[in-house]
DNA sequence: TTGAAAGCGCTAACAT
DNA sequence: ATGTTAGCGCTTTCAA
């Protein structure tokens, strides 16, 4: 015989069931399940009631064997790298923003940019069964696809689209916004183009726009004249470091293309300490559009990454799905980022 | 008869359960659930045939039937304002370390300073019955207060020590940071002093340390002479804005205390490019310790929240208290913020 | 070392 | 409009 077959004593630390409800209201654990859930066919006077008798006892419903009992889960996983570097953040306001009225809840997981880890994760958060899946990115171990692939819900692959998706996919071709901004660059006419970046291998999006740059370069018949990557988090202290450490190196640059906005503010603001013609001697872009810095001496070049419409629109997709389970698999939404020229960029 | 009787046919989008396992490893499902929990007393041909047809199948648990059935989650519960101000996503990094090694997973929902969303995403964690909550700041909602008191479960509030804790609580006093500021500009002899923030009447704890930060001028017989309050987003911007407001209407301030040190950074900047004399002329001092910001021309004066520090102790606490229930409830952790002079208080 | 049976707290499907 | 019953997929408890 397992446990004690009639049911413990009161215990004062025993969070409360339906069934507590239904005494205190007198009325049957089913009606008092379909009061707190909203549906109809219940009398306003039982309704009444049953209202009552929760609020004043306390009662938070039991998701965990409601959902066991209706295999539907309100929570939507998000898989994210980290919340380190302001670009996040703002994929999880339009997620939230996305979300809004669908009565689902965004859980968040972070990877570090760790494919383990991302495993992990996934695994923790599957096991919950959540209602959809948004992850950023399109590269994932081999049994994180397969996981993914096997989830039984809706999955949106966010930031980037150069790539294969599992299911859907919201983002923008970062190899394509490496290109756009070596062509405005090249339009401008500066040469002697240096790269500046954090040395993260597994920052795929980073590591494209990188490739897209070059490619382009390369594609007018120019070089890349010096690199510079550093590891550890992105400052503005470790923007003017490098960009110290780069120009120290390779004097005769005349622009310098950062991996993100922070670290190119960091090399701006350096600049301008050094005096510095910017943008006629040298200029500068960064990357993300980060609203936060819109108050540095000169407005730094860069390229808005789309991160609030990439959250919103990924959690639309989740929804719209679970609203309409009609509704096709695998769409596909390639965002424009916009080049803003700002100060730096003649 | 509800539902059908017998199990439904194989169906391709059916997640897999124990018994599937079962079936593939000629293994009990109890057996299987001993296995894939790592307990002991299983023998090590069993264990491998189960392990190799849990892998075979891509077999991932089912957490909400374990949940129901054990009445353990794995879950805490994180209930923090936003992640706009860079201050949370640091204190989110230091749960995730000191919750390491526990088994616990950080489930994250956000109030932006709404105490009506800040009751319905309790009720809605709490509803998931986690095993601890941390929750910022000491000020709820009755209902709010009410659930936490229930919940059963530990619960850490975190960020603010001034005032009435629930259970326990991990944080600074504000209103001490506010005062040790304001005796360290008038040590400084600072005088004509002015205050900006954004206007959040909700933001306790920026309000605390404005109070004290007054309360302490005031002792010394000095009044706040203006005050800024902006709406909005506290970005580099703002900061500027404000700035040059204020100082247009009190040009002889010779101090500006700033409620978070980006709207810091912003003031700073504008200041150097009127070229003002800092510190001699006019201080600055701003709130946080963001080392994002480290590569300033100047170094903000600033004091640290501790937002790391706080995270891990509040994650070990709720840590411990669930690997040894007989740990007393309602610890208090104060920790103290150290004064950073930086560059721009002399 | 393994298995069988009951039941966690709720909801689906009937029945009234 | 309300109640009854079985069972969601797992773990606990006991038996073998």
């Amino acid at each position: 015989m397992p446990r004690s077959p009639s049911r413990p004593a009161r215990d004062a630390a025993r969070p409360l069931t339906l069934r507590d409800v239904s005494e205190a209201s007198g009325v049957s654990e089913m009606t008092v399940s379909r009061v707190l859930r909203g549906l109809g066919d219940v009398s306003p006077a039982t309704r009444a009631r049953v209202q009552e008798a929760a609020a004043r006892l306390g009662y938070v419903p039991n998701r965990i064997a409601g959902a066991l009992a209706s295999s539907r889960v309100n929570l939507v996983a998000v898989v994210i790298p980290s919340l380190g570097n302001m670009v996040f953040p703002e994929v999880l306001s339009g997620i939230s923003e996305g979300l809004e009225g669908s009565g689902l809840q965004p859980v968040v997981g972070f990877t570090d940019y760790d494919p383990a880890r991302e495993e992990r994760v996934l695994f923790e958060m599957l096991s919950w069964r959540p209602a959809g899946v948004i992850v950023a990115g399109l590269e994932h171990g081999e049994a994180a696809r397969a996981m993914l692939a096997r989830a039984g819900c809706p999955v949106v692959e966010i930031m980037d689209t150069d790539g294969e998706a599992i299911d859907a996919v919201v983002g923008i071709s970062h190899r394509r916004a490496g290109r756009e901004m070596a062509e405005a660059i090249l339009a401008a006419g500066y040469r002697r183009i240096g790269l500046l970046g954090t040395k993260m291998p597994l920052d795929h999006r980073a590591r494209k726009r990188m490739e897209g740059f070059a490619d382009r370069l390369a594609e007018a018949g120019v070089a890349v004249a010096d690199r510079e990557f550093y590891e550890g988090g992105s400052g503005l202290l470790k923007g003017r470091e490098m960009t110290q450490a780069l120009l120290a190196r390779s004097p005769d640059l005349d622009f310098l293309y950062y991996s993100n906005d922070m670290i190119g503010a960091g090399g701006l603001l350096w600049l301008l300490g050094q005096g510095a013609d910017i943008p006629g001697r040298i200029g500068l872009a960064g990357f993300n559009g980060v609203d936060l810095l819109d108050g540095l001496p000169r407005r730094l070049a860069t390229m808005d990454a789309c991160r609030r419409e990439i959250g919103r629109r990924a959690a639309s997709i989740v929804a719209r799905r679970l609203a309409d389970p009609a509704a096709p698999p695998g769409e596909r939404i390639e965002l424009a980022p916009t080049l803003q020229k700002g100060d730096t960029l003649r």
